[in-house]
DNA sequence: CACTCGTATCGATGAGTGTCAACATAGACG
DNA sequence: CGTCTATGTTGACACTCATCGATACGAGTG
């Protein structure tokens, strides 16, 4: 997992959404940031959305061509509507290599949702 | 209703949502985990509902009187919808004591989330 | 008991969303 | 060029949701 370590920006657009937000226990929420981060959980907040990413994820190198991935129960445009809504959060990347596009989950995605959440601030620190 | 039992509501059965899921990256989630979760983030996923969680979550003792948290810029009837729908995902919950309902973050609402999303694995399994 | 304050519920409404069928686009291959 | 396969886009529809005003409920107070 050495390469997740980059903070490089992505192909995401102006308004991407990931990047974020203080950790939730930290105080309240500015606006900005609450909106940010509702965004976040709004493109998970979808169960076909979920598994998709899951199995973007869980697939090896993160990356998965979606033929790999597109059999969850729904037509083809829906899967590829869901597939936008995830690249237009920023927690997927999408690229196309011939015949095929394959989704990659967004460099510290799961990164940034940890320092959202601050989860065991005393491991965390030490 | 009762006098100070808060706990009588018909939405929210024998299975709260909060509790559940694996690693997002351990595996294709199965359809009833994603479901799950699904509806843990889509609690989360309204700007003006995460920012009622957040006031809450860091009040002193994880908990707060509705009226130190309902300057959120929407009606009062709004406000109760949210802590509502906050309440029936398990994120939240509520106790009357006099005049002034209370209400808690619910506990193990962040671990839940940390082991979803596997983070610190090492400090995790503890 | 009447009144007031804090909170929840109801009903309505405008905006948003998931889904599909139909069509469009892009690359591979003969 | 024509055709096949893999994805994306469009348009329509049903459904959900965030929001509000009005109203109801519950608990203190006079």
């Amino acid at each position: 997992m050495s390469k997740s370590e980059v903070v490089e920006l992505p192909v995401l657009g102006p308004e991407a959404v990931v990047p974020c937000c203080p950790p939730i226990t930290a105080g309240e929420l500015s606006v900005p940031d609450a909106e940010r981060m509702a965004a976040m959980f709004k493109a998970l907040s979808d169960p076909v959305r979920l598994r998709l990413f899951s199995k973007v994820a869980s697939h090896p190198g993160g990356e998965a061509c979606v033929c790999d991935i597109q059999d969850v129960g729904v037509s083809q445009p829906t899967v590829s509507h869901h597939l936008k809504k995830l690249r237009e959060a920023g927690l997927l990347t999408s690229e196309r290599r011939g015949t095929w596009v394959y989704y990659q989950v967004a460099p510290s995605v799961v990164a940034a949702m940890s320092a959202m959440l601050d989860l065991h601030p005393a491991a965390a620190r030490t």
